[in-house]
RNA sequence: GCAGACGUGGCGGAAUUGGCAGACGCGCUAGAUUAAGGUUCUAGUGUCCACCAUAACGUGAGGGUUCAAGUCCCUCCGUCUGCACCA
C-alpha cells in the first residue's frame, strides 16, 4: 500500500489553495453570504500555541461547509499586533518594535498556513499598519468631536523599580510583575472614553444577539446595573445635604448612621464643624495610602472614624443620626456616601456590630437581626416603618420613591458598576492619539487629511523618568502648530490601548483596501453583522464589550448598518497541558503545534484539536490521543485500495451512510466536532468490516471528513479521478426515511428491569406496541402468574410492563 | 462571600425530549504477523464472582419524585472559571 506522506500532500494542496485563491471571498455574490471569525492573534515571540488552533480549526469547519452549503463565505485572518510584549522585548533587546512585529507576524503566519485553514489571505490585516490604524485613529477623533473622550486625572499603578506606568495585568500580588519593586498609585491625566453612556444599551441589546447565555450573563454582571434611588439627608443646622444611592429605598426607617468615603467632599465642607478632625485627617490619610490590592486585600475589617459635631437627618422619619467615613464606601459608585441599614445589609451589619452602632429591623420575617443582617427580599414584610408597614418589600420600594419625589427629598436612580474607559498607555508601541494641545485653544483634533498620524522614529522605546511616553522625547514630533489657531502646540504623546485597534478590525476585513473609509458602505451593507464569532471567554469583558461600544457608537453616527457587530458569540474551552494544569512556559506543559504538524500533519492536528473532547470545556493535551487520529487518518488513506465502482449507495452501507451525513451534518452545526468525528470513525470500522467501499460511498466520506482533514480528503479525491476539488463540492445530503431500519431493537422491562431484547417493527406506534406487549408470547412467559397492572410503551425505545 | 460551569471506567470523553449507561478514541490483556522491537490485524476489556448471567451492583455523597433518573427536585462534599466591600 502507498505510504502516506502527509507532509508532501499538505504542502501540494496548500500551493494550490494558494494559488488559485480557492477561498477568497467575494464582495458581490448571487449566493447569500456568511461571515465566520475567529479572534485575531497577537504575534507573540512565542509562535503559536495548540489553543489558537482549536477555535480556529472549528471556525474552519463550518466554514468550509457553509461553502459546501452554497454560501459566499467570509473567513479572514489578522494581527493584533500593538503590545506590550513586543515592546518590552525591543526595550530589552534594542530592537525596533516593528522589526520585532514582523518577524512574529512571518512565524505565525507560517504556521497558520502549514496548518491550512481556510483564510482569505487577500484580506489580512495588521493593526499596526499605518493604512489600518489611520481608521483607528479616525474612529478615535469622531468619538472625540461627539463628546465621548475627555481627559482625567486618574490613579494608575506606577512600578517604583521601572518608573513605568503598569497595566492591572502586570500587577502581581501588589509588586511589579517584571521587576519585583513596589507598586503605587499615583495620579496622572488619562484620555478617558465615556462607554457608560452606552451602558444600558449593552446590556437591552444582548436580546437581539444569539451569544451564548453565559457571555450574556457575564457581560450583564460585568455592567453591574442595578435600580434603586437616590435620597438627600439633611445635616443639622447647616444648608448642606448628602446625597445618597440605595437600592433598598424601602428600608429607609431603618437608616441608622451614614458612611461617606474617605474622599467625599463633603468632608471638606464641613470641616469647620468637625470636632475630631484630625483623627479624620489621618484616616484620609491612610486610606489614599493604600493601593486597590491592600483595599481589597483588608475587605473583611472594617475600619471607620465618626465625623463628630456632624448629625444628618433621616427624611422619613426626623431621627438624627450620626455619619461616618470609612473605605468600604467607594467613591467611584454611587454618591460616594451611603445610607447604613445595618439589619438588612451584610456590610452594614459588620460595621455596626465592630463600632456599637444600633440595629433596627424594618423588614420583617428572617432570623434575629442583632444576630445576623437579613436581606431577602422576596419574603419580607416591613415593620418598623411607619406608613410602609405591613407591605410587601417591592411594595415598599415603588411606594416610598414615589413618596421621595414627591417631597423632593429624593428619585428613582438607575447605577451601573462599569466604568469609563482608561483610554491612555504612556508607551511607544500603540497609535498616537491624533490630537494637539494648544494654549489658546484647549484639546484640538488633527484634521481628517492628517491621518494617518504616524509613530515617529526614535532612539529609545524606554519611558521617562516621571512615567510619560516614550513619544515626550520625540521633541521635533511633539511641536506643532494648532490646526485651530496656527499658534505654537504640542502633541499628545500617549498612545492608546491595545484594545482600540481590535475593537473594530471585523468592520476592515469586510473592504482592507478601501481608502475613502475605515470599509465601504457598500461592503459594511453586504457582510454585517459577523455571522458567527468564536473567541475565548477572558475576552468577555474587555474586547467583546469595547468593540461592541464602539459598534454602537460608529451605528450612531451612520458608518456601519446594524446596532450590533456579531450576531453569534461562542466560546472554546482551553487545552491544559497533559498534567492537567494551564499551558505556560514555567511549568514546562507547553505543546508547540508545530511538532504536531511535522510528526503526524495538519490533518491530524486538525482533526484531533475537534477530537480532544467537548468544544466547550476546557481538556487536557494527550499526545497519545494524537497517534488515534493519526491511526484514524491512515485507515483513510487505505480505504483507496478498498474502492469499488458503484454510483449508488450499497444495500450493506445505505442505511449507515444516511445516518452518518445525518449525524456529522447536526453535530457540526452545534459545534459537537468530537461526535461528529466519532461518527466517521465509526462508519470506518464499518467499512473496513465490509472490506469494500464504492465510489458513491467514497465521495460522501471524503466531502463529510473534508472540513476536518482538508489535505488528506483532496488527495483522495483527486487520486480516485473524482471531478474538480473537494472543496467545491456540494455537501452530501440524507433521506430522514432511510436512516431508520425496517426492524428495530427494542427493550422489554420488567418494573423497569430490563429483562429482554425484541424485534419488532420501526413503524409501531404506542397502542400497535401496548397490543404487541399483550399477545407476545415471550413478554408472556415473563409476567407469568403476575398481575399486569400498566404498560408503558415508548415508540422506537421500549416497552415497560408492570407487574404485581 | 457572590455568580456561573462541572463531577460518568485506568485516561480523554459519549448518552436532543427522563427510556439499553460507558459510543468513539487512548491505554491494557491475549493471539496472529515479525529473528526481535515497532507497525498492522483479530478477539477481549465498568465492578463483583471459583464458575454460569437476559443475575446483582454501578454516573461525587445522602435523600426524594417516577413504571423508569447520569438526566428532574432537595441537602451536602469537591474541582474549575469569572467578579470581588458596587450600597
Amino acid at each position: 500500500m502507498e505510504e502516506y506522506k502527509f507532509n508532501e500532500i499538505e504542502k501540494k494542496w496548500q500551493d494550490i489553495w494558494d494559488r488559485d485563491k480557492t477561498f477568497a471571498a467575494s464582495n458581490k455574490s448571487e449566493k447569500p453570504k456568511s461571515y465566520f471569525l475567529v479572534e485575531f492573534p497577537y504575534p507573540s515571540g512565542q509562535g503559536l500555541h495548540v489553543g489558537h488552533p482549536r477555535s480556529y480549526t472549528a471556525l474552519d469547519i463550518l466554514a468550509r461547509k457553509r461553502r459546501m452549503d452554497g454560501y459566499n463565505v467570509l473567513y479572514p485572518i489578522g494581527w493584533d499586533a500593538f503590545g506590550l510584549p513586543t515592546e518590552n522585548f525591543a526595550i530589552k533587546n534594542k530592537i525596533h518594535p516593528r522589526i520585532v512585529t514582523e518577524k512574529n507576524i512571518a512565524n505565525f503566519k507560517r504556521q497558520l498556513k502549514s496548518i491550512g485553514f481556510s483564510f482569505d489571505w487577500d484580506r489580512e490585516v495588521n493593526t499596526t499598519d499605518p493604512s489600518y490604524y489611520k481608521w483607528t485613529q479616525w474612529i478615535f477623533l469622531q468619538m472625540f468631536k461627539k463628546g465621548l473622550a475627555y481627559k482625567q486625572e486618574m490613579p494608575i499603578n506606577w512600578c517604583t523599580g521601572c518608573k513605568v506606568g503598569l497595566a492591572n495585568e502586570e500587577v502581581v500580588g501588589g509588586v511589579c510583575e517584571r521587576c519585583g519593586s513596589e507598586v503605587v498609585q499615583r495620579n496622572k491625566s488619562q484620555w478617558m472614553l465615556k462607554i457608560t453612556k452606552y451602558a444600558e444599551r449593552l446590556i437591552s441589546d444582548l436580546d437581539e444577539t444569539d451569544y451564548i447565555e453565559k457571555v450574556k450573563t457575564q457581560q450583564k454582571n460585568w455592567i453591574g446595573r442595578s435600580e434603586g434611588a437616590e435620597v438627600d439627608f439633611k445635616v443639622c443646622g447647616t444648608d448642606e445635604k448628602i446625597r445618597v444611592y440605595t437600592t433598598r429605598p424601602d428600608t429607609l426607617f431603618g437608616a441608622t448612621y451614614m458612611v461617606l468615603s474617605p474622599e467625599h467632599a463633603m468632608i471638606e465642607k464641613l470641616s469647620d464643624k468637625i470636632t475630631n478632625l484630625s483623627a479624620v485627617r489621618e484616616y484620609q490619610l491612610q486610606a489614599s495610602k493604600k493601593s486597590d490590592f491592600e483595599r481589597t486585600e483588608i475587605a473583611k475589617d472594617k475600619t471607620g472614624v465618626p465625623l463628630e459635631g456632624i448629625k444628618a437627618i433621616n427624611p422619613v422619619n426626623g431621627d438624627e443620626i450620626p455619619v461616618w467615613i470609612s473605605d468600604y464606601v467607594l467613591t467611584t459608585y454611587g454618591t460616594g456616601a451611603i445610607m447604613a441599614v445595618p439589619a438588612h445589609d451584610t456590610r452594614d451589619f459588620e460595621f455596626a456590630k465592630k463600632f456599637g452602632l444600633p440595629i433596627i429591623e424594618v423588614v420583617g420575617g428572617g432570623k434575629n437581626i442583632q444576630e445576623e443582617a437579613f436581606t431577602d427580599v422576596a419574603t419580607g414584610v416591613m415593620v418598623n416603618s411607619g406608613f410602609l408597614t405591613g407591605l410587601l418589600v417591592e411594595e415598599a420600594k415603588k411606594k416610598i420613591i414615589d413618596f421621595l419625589e414627591e417631597k423632593g427629598v429624593g428619585e428613582r436612580k438607575v447605577n451601573f458598576k462599569l466604568r469609563d474607559w482608561v483610554f491612555s498607555r504612556q508607551r511607544y508601541w500603540g497609535e498616537p492619539i491624533p490630537l494637539v494641545h494648544c494654549d489658546k485653544c484647549g484639546w484640538v483634533a488633527l484634521p481628517e487629511s492628517e491621518l494617518p498620524l504616524v509613530l515617529p522614529e526614535i532612539e529609545s522605546f524606554e519611558p521617562g523618568e516621571n512615567g510619560e511616553s516614550p513619544l515626550a522625547k520625540a521633541t521635533d514630533w511633539i511641536n506643532t502648530t494648532c490646526p485651530e489657531c496656527g499658534g505654537a502646540a504640542q502633541r499628545e504623546t500617549d498612545t492608546m490601548p491595545q484594545w482600540a485597534g481590535s475593537s473594530w478590525y471585523f468592520l476592515r476585513y469586510m473592504d482592507p483596501h478601501c481608502e475613502t473609509a475605515l470599509a465601504s458602505p457598500e461592503a459594511l451593507k453586504y457582510w454585517s453583522p459577523v455571522d458567527w464569532y468564536n473567541g475565548g471567554m477572558e475576552h468577555t469583558t474587555l474586547h467583546l464589550l469595547y468593540s461592541r461600544f464602539w459598534h454602537k457608537f460608529l451605528y450612531d453616527i451612520g458608518v456601519v448598518p446594524t446596532k450590533e457587530p456579531y450576531f453569534k458569540r461562542t466560546s472554546h474551552g482551553m487545552i491544559l497541558g497533559e498534567n492537567h494544569e494551564k499551558m505556560s512556559k514555567s511549568r514546562g506543559n507547553v505543546v508547540n503545534p508545530d511538532d504536531i504538524v511535522n510528526d503526524y500533519g495538519a490533518d491530524t492536528l486538525r482533526t484531533y484539536e475537534m477530537f480532544i473532547g467537548a468544544f466547550d470545556q476546557s481538556t487536557p493535551w494527550a499526545t497519545q490521543g494524537v497517534k488515534g487520529c493519526y491511526r484514524f487518518l491512515e485507515r483513510v488513506w487505505g480505504m483507496r485500495e478498498l474502492l469499488t465502482g458503484g454510483d449508488a449507495y450499497s444495500a450493506e452501507l445505505e442505511k449507515e451512510m444516511h445516518k452518518t451525513i445525518k449525524k456529522v451534518t447536526e453535530d457540526t452545526e452545534r459545534m459537537k466536532f468530537n461526535t461528529a468525528i466519532a461518527a466517521l470513525m465509526a462508519l470506518t470500522n464499518d467499512i473496513y468490516k465490509l472490506g469494500r467501499i464504492n465510489k458513491a460511498e467514497f465521495k460522501t466520506f471524503l466531502t463529510l471528513l473534508n472540513p476536518t482533514a482538508p489535505h488528506i480528503t483532496e488527495e483522495l479525491w483527486s487520486a480516485a479521478g473524482f471531478e474538480g476539488q473537494i472543496s467545491g463540492q456540494k455537501w452530501p445530503s440524507y433521506d430522514e426515511a432511510k436512516t431508520t431500519d425496517n426492524e428495530i431493537e427494542i427493550v422489554v422491562q420488567i418494573c423497569g428491569k430490563v429483562k429482554s431484547r425484541l424485534m419488532i417493527p420501526a413503524d409501531m406506534d404506542k397502542a400497535e406496541m401496548e397490543e404487541f406487549a399483550k399477545t407476545n408470547e415471550q413478554i408472556k412467559a415473563l409476567t407469568e402468574g403476575k398481575n399486569v397492572v400498566k404498560i408503558i410503551a415508548v415508540p422506537g425505545k421500549l416497552l415497560n410492563i408492570v407487574v404485581k
